[in-house]
Order: structure tokens, then C-alpha cells, then sequence
RNA sequence: GUGAGCGUAGCCGAACGGUUAAGGCACCUGACUGUGACUCAGGGGAAUGGGGGUUCAAAUCCCCUCGCUCACCCCA
């Protein structure tokens, strides 16, 4: 057991009939993706480290611990991407979309990495499914990403009832600063009862103290100034119309304003799903996002306001209450040969099966025909062809429905129209 | 990075420190020799994650190590 090559901590190999649940969400996701007009983006799993640090933030937990950051064999330092975002925005301003088309809807889907701890619900190599759309900036997109993100789970299975859906504003990056400024002041009047993570994040990033769980540092952010009250005119008005869109459009939401987001880009708008059921352990947040307005600029592109989201599908799994052998595909059609001679015919039978689209297995290996029912009943196969020396002969074979029990015997000519037949 | 729990065949899961480490699922074979699911009868498969120690004797106790899980943290 010991010398069995392992696999990398937090990296898992997901194989049927669990991957049956995967093909589910991802389809399901581009389907309501495409429904909103949003087209895939692909962008590679390795970036120059730096593309990271600026966009996501120097002193974020991600860049300065998580991240899977190596020497390229050039010397350059590359990442594995821990989120989504800032690729496709360097893939956006390397296409120069902007000149191309005013309005941007991208999506993606596939794996991010992160050193953490493994635990429920949070691996190393995660997968996520976002989106971004850049060219917008109006409150109604922003209500209309969430509204979409409610809908998605709900074609998931996972209801609107078991689900928290969180907004709240950073607004815009000067008023934050001057937020700042006010919060720091606060939380250094009351240092002393903060934990000790938070008082190192007066100065670092004093937001994240809304964030910790420590009772005594919770009573005190309990009463620290809310950004809200800090913001100016527009940016009050952009939340409040955010709002009046999710209410026209009969989304329940929750204004939580200690609602932080942990990557440095976000700015206005934000937002974060949350699952309301037991079996996601800590990790309950399935999705968040929001706007980012400065980023392309920040970047050293035009300012192009945009948004977005990502969601964590090894979460969305963990919320799914459908079992995974429910999404595995059934096997249409088991071919049972009886002899060399009845396997060589059959091999060609099966094969014109299979270019016709129908989910066929032929039995390869010398077995008793006993057990290769046997294991068509266990690959839960529709339908069974047995074919022997007798068949042959007769130029004929017995298609057996294994559902009914029953079988026929169908002359060579008719197999598959009482394949189609049977099948429906 | 911090703390806690767990680790017995492919999977689930028993075993007061003491005979060849139960059982179930799965797998294979057979029940008048070419017919599945149900039933019945057999069968293969583990020296109990690894290493060390205590003991006449350890899966059971102690230490180390590896792995997994959960929580903190972080976030999807």
C-alpha cells in the first residue's frame, strides 16, 4: 500500500459515477450561460505570477500564501491560476476587446489552484465556473448576474429557500480609502480587545476585520462605522437601484454590511451565495463576485467597468442532494456473443450500433453466457443480443429486453429497427 | 499556518490485550451442461497505513511518521 504512487494533497481524481454529476452542472451552467448570451473563454491554467499580485493584491491571502508560484524554465516566475478573473481580464485587454465590442459576456470553467488546507468542500485543485462581463455600468447587470446565479442553482436542484443571498457595496475605491481612514481610527481606539489577527489588520486591511469570528472583535466591529455611511450620492444610489432590480425581478436578498471579499479588485457591488444545508461543512459560500470597475485600468487598460462571479462546483456538488448514480448514462444495448465465430460477427454488429449513437458493450472476453447477462444487468443495459452458432445459421439473433424479461428472435435484416423499436 | 479526531480486504464494518482477524456489499464459480435481477451452495482476497516500543501475548496500550477527515484560518 505504502509504495503505491500517491497523489498530490488536495488534488483528486474524479471518476464515475461521481463524474456523471459533474457532466450535470457543467451543462446545466452553460446552458443557462448561453441563455444569457455569455460565450466561453479559455484561457491557459499558467500566467506570469505578477498579472496575480497586481490585480488580486500583494497582501491578499492568496497571493502571499496559497499560491502555486514556480521558476519557468526561462527563469520568468509563473502561477497556476487561483481564481479566474484576472486572466480573462488580461485575456480581454490582449484582444483589446473593447475595441471589438462594447459589451463583453464571457464564461469559463475548469480547475484553480491554492495551497491551503484540504478540508470539505475546499481542495487544492478546485474547480470553478465564472463569468465576467466587461462594458457595463449600470446597476441592472449587476441584479441581473445575480438573479441569473439564483436561477442557475435552482436548475442545479438547489432551491432559492436554501440559499442566502448576500449583496453589499464597497463603493468606489476613494471613498473606500476614506472609509478606511475612519475604520482604522476605530479599531485602534479599541485595539485592545481585538484579536490578535485583527490588529494586525488595522493596518493592512482593516475591512477584513468585519470577517473574524472572535466574539470580542465581532462586539467591537459591531459598532464600527458602516461604509454605507461613507459613501457618496451615486454609489448609494447605484446599491439602491441594485436592489429595486432584484426586488422587480422577485429575488430575496440579504444587505449584510460586513460582507467583504477577500481579493483586492473589488470595488462597488458585491455579493456572495451562501447554502443553507448541513452537508457543506464550513465552506458554505458556493459563489460570489461582483464589480471591479478599475481593474482593466488598473491593468494599464482604458477604465472599463465590469463584474463577475465564480462558483466553487465541488461545493455545488456537496449541496446536491441527487445521487450520482441517478446522472450515469444507461447502457443501451449489451451485446452477449457466444463463441469466436459469433463474436466476429457481432463485433460488426456492435460497431454499426455504435455509429448510430446508441450506448452499446460487447462482451470481449471468453465468458459463459450466464455471466455476460449477468453483467448487462449490471452495466443496467435496456436491451441484450445473444448471438451463438445457432443464430448464425439461421441468419438471425435473440434481442432480449431485459427490462421485460422477454425476448425475440429478429432475422439479421430487422436487428436495428427492433433495436430503434425497442429502444423508442 | 493552528487545533482535534480517525486509519482493519475494492467499499462498509466487527473483534474484553490472548485460538487460523467476524460479517455485509462487490467479485468469481456452481444449482440437469446457451439466459440476468431473487434464492441457495461454494470460492479468491487483509498478517489490521508505515516504523519503533511496552508485554509471555497488540488491530487493540505508548511514541514517531505518513495519510484522511473536521474545525480555525482563507475563500469558491
Amino acid at each position: 500500500m505504502s509504495e503505491l504512487p500517491p497523489n498530490v494533497k488536495g488534488m483528486n481524481d474524479i471518476l464515475s459515477p461521481e463524474v456523471s454529476r459533474w457532466h450535470f452542472v457543467e451543462e446545466k451552467a452553460r446552458m443557462v450561460l448561453e441563455s444569457f448570451a455569455y460565450r466561453e473563454v479559455r484561457t491557459p491554467i499558467l500566467e506570469y505570477t505578477p498579472l496575480f499580485v497586481r490585480s488580486v493584491g500583494e497582501a491578499t491571502e492568496v497571493v502571499e500564501k496559497q499560491m502555486y508560484t514556480f521558476t519557468d524554465r526561462d527563469g520568468t516566475s509563473v502561477s497556476m491560476r487561483p481564481e479566474g478573473t484576472a486572466p480573462a481580464v488580461r485575456a480581454y485587454m490582449a484582444q483589446g476587446m473593447w475595441n471589438k465590442e462594447p459589451v463583453t459576456r464571457w464564461y469559463y470553467l475548469g480547475p484553480m489552484f491554492r495551497h491551503e488546507r484540504a478540508q470539505r468542500g475546499r481542495l487544492r485543485q478546485f474547480h470553478q465556473i465564472g463569468a465576467e462581463v466587461f462594458g457595463l455600468p449600470g446597476p441592472s447587470i449587476d441584479a441581473e448576474l445575480v438573479a441569473m446565479l439564483v436561477a442557475m442553482l435552482g436548475d442545479f436542484g438547489i432551491k432559492p429557500i436554501d440559499l442566502e443571498v448576500a449583496i453589499n457595496t464597497l463603493g468606489e475605491p476613494e471613498e473606500r480609502i476614506a472609509y478606511r481612514e475612519r475604520l482604522k481610527e476605530y479599531f485602534r481606539e479599541h485595539v485592545a480587545v481585538l484579536d490578535e489577527d485583527s490588529q494586525r489588520r488595522i493596518d493592512t486591511n482593516p475591512l477584513r476585520i468585519f470577517d473574524s469570528k472572535e466574539p470580542a472583535t465581532q462586539k467591537v466591529a459591531a459598532s464600527a462605522p458602516l461604509l454605507i455611511d461613507s459613501l457618496g450620492e451615486p454609489s448609494k444610489k447605484h446599491f439602491a437601484d441594485v436592489q429595486a432590480h432584484l426586488k422587480t425581478m422577485a429575488v430575496d436578498f440579504v444587505i449584510d454590511p460586513r460582507l467583504v471579499r477577500g481579493l483586492d479588485y473589488y470595488t462597488g457591488t458585491i455579493f456572495e451565495l451562501k447554502a443553507k444545508l448541513g452537508n457543506l461543512g464550513a465552506q458554505n459560500t458556493i459563489c460570489g463576485g461582483g464589480r471591479y470597475d478599475r481593474l482593466v485600468e488598473s491593468l494599464g487598460g482604458p477604465r472599463i467597468p465590469a463584474l463577475g462571479f465564480g462558483m466553487g462546483v465541488e461545493r455545488v456538488l456537496l449541496a446536491l442532494t441527487e445521487s450520482a448514480e441517478s446522472f450515469e448514462p444507461r447502457l443501451a444495448v449489451f451485446v452477449a456473443p457466444i463463441g469466436e465465430r459469433a463474436r466476429d460477427w457481432a463485433l460488426a454488429a456492435a460497431h454499426k450500433l455504435r455509429l448510430g449513437g446508441i450506448r452499446t458493450e460487447i462482451e470481449h472476453r471468453d465468458s459463459s453466457l450466464k455471466s455476460q447477462l449477468k453483467r448487462a444487468d449490471k452495466l443496467r443495459a435496456r436491451l441484450a443480443i445473444i448471438v451463438g452458432d445457432t443464430e448464425l445459421d439461421a441468419k438471425k439473433v435473440v434481442i432480449k429486453d431485459l427490462t421485460a424479461g422477454t425476448q425475440q428472435d429478429v432475422p439479421e435484416a430487422d436487428i436495428e429497427a427492433a433495436i430503434h423499436k425497442a429502444l423508442d
